[in-house]
DNA sequence: AACCGATGTTTAGCATGATGAACATAGGAA
DNA sequence: TTCCTATGTTCATCATGCTAAACATCGGTT
């Protein structure tokens, strides 16, 4: 009984991404410290994120490996133009992202922020371009804004028409609501 | 120089994620391959995933552990209920997710079943569900959704108005353009 | 000069999740 | 019955990223 079926295992992109969540906060960490403070030290970027000052150190010579991160001749870190720019762009999705939660969606702060936060470095940039423009047609127009903050408003209502919404249909169902009992084939 | 700086330190959140993304696609494969064929064996679930027959006896037996599998009298794999509403979720997610970039965003194939499959596990169930609802809402008036579309396509054309645009400024500028050079406090 | 505290690095240990190889076992073909 | 193959488990190993603890250094105070 030979399989044919194969998802094309692009499942481990996740893994493969080279960029992990760990290393976007030392980055933006880093860009962080340097704005607020001018400087930024191992000592600093351990204590913003909360790791010990070894789990600091090792990481970040993980990044100057990368060479996404140096350090001055007082051996303050500096980005380089290539951490910079993974800084920044993690920083923007994050914004994109807990902005569309918040403002179009409607989530509450904690979970927008949450899920923005693990979502930020794995979203990528045409996608984040868009969604930026999506929110700006929506936000731009009051009356547009309203009539969805209206929709966003009635889903605690419920989602009543599963059967006739093609949307819910396609996603396979209203969101939460109990898979129906499976036949084996 | 004390630092009252802290983000919050929710970014561990992300680590500390019960459902591992790993995890998610060993559930979806049990799912889908007994919807498939009826029935789910460690080898199959390996083959699927593209691991070896141990790393899938070994995350299996964790996902054993937590009750989200089981197996029969014939070893074949499980979902528990718990198991399945998870894997439903995930699965949910990507659709919600994937449809959402390719539909609404106008994202490309590849990019957006990428995107997906990276966030889908990320995505809490509030957040997903009101995605659903944004895109019924967007798509379910095509004049509306013909709106959407000709945004998007203008992109390629950029952001010519980066400054007088409260959302670009808001989300830290526009995406993918370099930060300027910054002066060092 | 001697010392102390702050900073940074290194090491051992842990957890996850993968590989590859060795091993155990059950069932059908010869 | 014997043997081969498919299936499943276990073990040693690797890489990431954390902790705790030991160690190394530098610089200012006494």
């Amino acid at each position: 009984m030979s399989r044919k079926i194969n998802d094309g295992s692009y499942w481990r992109e996740f893994e493969r991404n080279d960029l992990t969540h760990s290393m976007a906060h030392y980055l933006m960490a880093i860009d962080s410290l340097r704005d607020d403070f001018g400087y930024a030290r191992v000592t600093d970027v351990a204590e913003v994120l909360e790791v010990t000052r070894g789990a600091a150190s090792m990481s970040i010579s993980q990044l100057k490996k990368r060479g996404w991160v140096t350090e001055d001749k007082n051996k303050f870190l500096l980005l380089t133009d290539e951490g910079n720019s993974i800084a920044r762009l993690v920083e923007q999705n994050f914004n994109v992202l807990s902005q569309f939660f918040q403002e179009v969606l409607g989530v509450s702060k904690d979970v927008a922020l949450g899920d923005a936060c693990k979502m930020e470095h794995l979203m990528s940039l045409e996608t984040g371009r868009r969604l930026v423009w999506l929110m700006r047609y929506i936000l731009s127009d009051e009356s547009r804004a309203a009539e969805v903050h209206e929709v966003m408003a009635n889903i605690a209502k419920g989602c009543d028409d599963v059967e006739s919404c093609p949307i819910c249909a396609d996603v396979g169902g209203c969101l939460a609501k109990p898979k129906a009992a499976r036949a084996s084939k």
